[in-house]
DNA sequence: AGCCAGGCCCAAC
DNA sequence: GTTGGGCATGGC
């Protein structure tokens, strides 16, 4: 598909995109880049943060869908203006996490990667992430090297519960067969809180298949990570999850996944 | 070695 | 409606 070059892009960067827990499929190249895979294309990105130039070298998928992908269009200069007019300790995080945008991923994928998440450490999720794209999805042949594609639900959902087990995906292997059935089923979900009926999908989860799959900027998930920022920047008891989404909606509003992983971000890389 | 990880299900209160 | 044990596996 050749090189795509998109310019004019600020707010943007590269390590922080890819390691605040949002996709769990791109990982540093040898050239100050990423490689991942994404709508079953294999892609390398670059960008000169300077010159606010995107660069793309992918196997598939025009300009619009990167731009989509990426979430080109959005201005999270003015979402970090007003998060801190409203909430002003979270300066520092966003200053921390510069650059993070909210990729927009397909649901199913999201679905199931973060299925997978639950109780679960990210080297070890994106292992298993990966184990599954290798037998189950389809080869992508990309400048003399192989990259596999997310599966499709069709395949994953006709796979026996004990042979994707072989995969060490632990007692979610059930889950995972369970919800690309479902999935195939329903397709994706128009009421946003669908989502809790996936059996193995419970409230922290669902607020991670929001946000990331379905682009709803105002879920705010909390796993342990945020129980532990949330407790020393703002006091909570460890257990107070509802204290803590009363008060990401009220503080943050329709932005406060973007909050979110700012203070992600800045608890798991900085302090 | 032992605790923990982007938690959830289910039974017992 | 809330609480706690059990859960597969491996990173550190």
């Amino acid at each position: 598909m050749g090189r795509i070059v998109i310019d004019n892009i600020t707010d943007m960067n590269l390590e922080h995109v890819f390691d605040c827990g949002q996709c769990f499929r791109w990982n540093k190249n040898e050239e100050n880049g990423y490689t991942g895979v994404a709508g079953g294309n294999a892609c390398h990105v670059y960008l000169d943060e300077d010159a606010g130039l995107l660069t793309l070298n992918a196997s598939g998928g025009d300009e619009n869908f990167w731009r989509a992908y990426f979430d080109l269009d959005t201005d999270y200069g003015a979402i970090k203006e007003e998060l801190a007019s409203r909430e002003p300790k979270i300066r520092a995080a966003e200053e921390a996490g510069y650059g993070i945008r909210i990729l927009n991923q397909d649901f199913y994928e999201v679905l199931i990667s973060f299925i997978i998440s639950q109780n679960n450490n990210i080297p070890r999720i994106k292992k298993c992430i990966e184990a599954i794209c290798e037998r189950y999805g389809d080869r992508i042949d990309f400048e003399g090297k192989e990259y596999y594609s997310f599966p499709k639900a069709e395949v994953i959902a006709k796979v026996p519960v004990d042979e994707i087990a072989e995969l060490k995906l632990g007692y979610r292997s059930s889950y995972i067969v369970r919800a690309a059935r479902k999935y195939l089923e329903e397709g994706v979900p128009s009421d946003a809180e669908k989502v809790l009926d996936y059996y193995g999908v419970g409230p922290k989860v669902a607020n991670c298949i929001k946000l990331f799959g379905l682009r709803r900027l105002d879920a705010f998930p909390i796993d342990t990570w945020v129980k532990k920022i949330m407790n020393d920047m703002y006091g909570f008891e460890e257990n107070d999850i509802k204290g803590m989404q009363s008060f990401a909606e009220e503080r943050f509003g329709e932005n406060g996944g973007i909050a979110q992983q700012y203070l992600f971000n800045y608890y798991r890389n900085v302090k």
